[in-house]
DNA sequence: CCATAATATGACCAGGCGGTCACATTATGA
DNA sequence: TCATAATGTGACCGCCTGGTCATATTATGG
């Protein structure tokens, strides 16, 4: 999780650091609207107002373009994942999931194209190392949640006529999905996420966990 | 829903009901893979054998085309949930949802391709008429759920602090992702869904609606 | 049989793609 | 100052795209 998917050029890494972020931005919003194989780089390099062949000496090919950009990443959602939850492992099962969602909303509201990025690298065919990238974001979410549920689980905080895989899954789904319909239009059921007030989508949110929290906990714990 | 977003030409329909079926098909598998824009009708002539030439004498371009393609889809779409759902009024809310998760794994274990050209069509740019298409989809379940919400929620089957256009969210995010999660490798978070047995299938589903059941009905009656 | 209509064909077009490379420009440091 | 290294440039390449059209083939029916 630690190390690079790809590495820049010299002549890259030689760049002033303004330079270099509005190259990686022309790229995340390239990749972000036309996903990995309709991006063109005579549009990014149109964008960025510099030559072709510049762009082939910071980088071999489109695709270490590609995955420099996806591990810049990579990068910000680990830190807005860390930010955002707490840390300590006593606090409750379901309010941990809420900050989680949080972080996410957080992430997408000050990130919008790195999301979209990734939800093209999701459902596109021939994305460079697509299993590799999928799966370095994904289990943040898995490897997160699974030992959770395993301690609530223990502690008798989940149902335990359900697996804690599958209430990982669930779980899983359900915050994916929600993020999905913030990010993504058509997907947000009517219930208009994509421009709602901070105050009422804590409460689409607070309604969520909350039929979470009744339907995963333990019959008898009731509200 | 019942109109058709577009119409073969003359000479499509004048040809042997095979022959339609296997442009068809070679035609969902192209945009199956590829999506709309990366969609290659050289691709596609060169599966069937025919002619570019001939192509555009069947359809007048490639949106046409791909509108037909889209068309057969929903009118599967329509004969599976019509299928799978009793119909009748009277059946328990979560028995529905159950059943209508059932319609949906059936058709994308008929029909594959369909549903990946359909979440090709969802995370794609410039797909022509995207709102329509992916309207026409979605609202199948909410339309459809949200009356049922209304009711169950009439009767005090669902909890009353949840707006039924809310619950409906959550219902069709649900099955919506579970859905993906079958289709789409990655998305069924280590669940491996997609080679599953029918059998073990049926425990995941109904793992899924027991949460739902006890998350979204009044609290008191419980399991 | 033959004229006409319907259908099939693939070379061709303009435009865009990722990638290359000979050359122009700028920075470096002795 | 000046040789050398580093960096920037855009015309160019082969390939693919959606779409066209003059021409060849086949079906039709009087």
């Amino acid at each position: 999780m630690d190390t690079f998917l790809t590495q820049p050029k010299q002549t890259f890494v030689n760049l002033s650091p303004e330079k270099r972020e509005s190259i990686v931005r022309a790229a995340v919003s390239e990749f972000a609207e036309q996903g990995y194989q309709r991006a063109s780089l005579n549009n990014i390099v149109k964008r960025l107002g510099i030559s072709k062949g510049s762009l082939y000496q910071y980088f071999d090919n489109k695709e270490a373009l590609f995955l420099h950009v996806f591990d810049h990443f990579t990068q910000q959602v680990k830190q807005y994942v860390k930010a955002s939850v707490g840390g300590n492992g006593r606090d409750d099962f379901f309010v941990v999931a809420r900050q989680v969602l949080l972080a996410g909303i957080a992430f997408i509201d000050s990130h919008p194209e790195y999301f979209q990025v990734y939800l093209k690298v999701l459902f596109e065919r021939d994305v460079p190392r697509r299993e590799e990238l999928v799966a370095r974001v994904r289990l943040f979410s898995l490897e997160y949640f699974g030992p959770l549920a395993d301690l609530a689980m223990g502690q008798g905080v989940l149902r335990s006529d359900i697996p804690s895989q599958k209430v990982v899954f669930i779980l899983d789904a359900m915050l994916d999905r929600f993020l999905q319909g913030y990010a993504q239009p058509y997907l947000d059921g009517g219930l208009a996420l994509a421009g709602m007030s901070a105050g009422r989508l804590d409460d689409e949110i607070d309604s969520m966990v909350a039929v979470l929290r009744t339907g995963l906990q333990p019959s008898g714990n009731g509200e």
